[in-house]
DNA sequence: CCACAATACCTAAACACGCTATGCATAAAG
DNA sequence: CTTTATGCATAGCGTGTTTAGGTATTGTGG
């Protein structure tokens, strides 16, 4: 796929996967994988620098965790990361309706005089 | 609105609307906005770059014409613009569905377990 | 008549961010 | 014991957007 499409809804669907309950990166990327059909694939080199992003910007929070067995970084949303995904959310709702808008209403294709 | 969004639907957009018939720049960003809903603004500094990238990927031809008393390049679609506005909309289309894939379906809220 | 907005095109520099490639470390599988 | 999967991280590259600026003509309000 495009990658320039997902540039922008990355921290979107981030933080959604986040919301439903603490996870940590590497499972971020397989869940975005498996609930888009295998359509997403988050590289490394963008996943991590999001993580990253998003803590800066205080709207998740991380803790280190050792759990069966392995060294994990968990993240969870803030109360700000909450806000943060429904706006995203409201935002690409937005997007695409403009997107249709444009695509979408007829237009029937005219016919072009000459010059 | 985010305007990384855009960037990957931009080209897909431009397409679109100079498919409904020979157009120029500064129509194209009035064009979009309008029909968008004044959502997308297509600035200058990415209009004319993105105009420039497909011609020279011959999606877009171009020609100049004295109009109204203005000077205008005006575009239209090649054979290839068409086919490769089609599969654009086509990636839109696997892209959208991805995203509510991922949005989607429930998956309510996880009680989370302490550590 | 003149300043200003709108129309119309263009580009350079700064910035953002996804990708590739790489590195490190441990656990499971063959 | 070597390979694969898990798990985190970053440097450099490529691409494209924004900001900001430049040029030129036409219409408009004072």
């Amino acid at each position: 796929m495009d990658s320039r499409l997902l540039s922008g809804a990355v921290e979107m669907l981030m933080l959604e996967v986040i919301s439903h309950g603490r996870t940590y990166g590497y499972e971020i990327s397989q869940t975005v994988d498996t609930r888009s059909n295998g359509y997403f694939s988050l590289k490394e080199g963008s996943l991590y620098p999001a993580l990253h992003r998003l803590e800066q910007q205080k709207l998740v929070k991380s803790s280190w965790h050792e759990v069966e067995g392995r060294r994990r970084k968990y993240y969870e949303l803030t109360s700000a990361g909450i806000k943060a995904l429904d706006a995203k959310k409201q935002e690409w709702q937005a997007f695409a309706s403009g997107i249709q808008g444009v695509l979408g209403d007829g237009h029937s294709a005219t016919v072009i005089p000459a010059f």
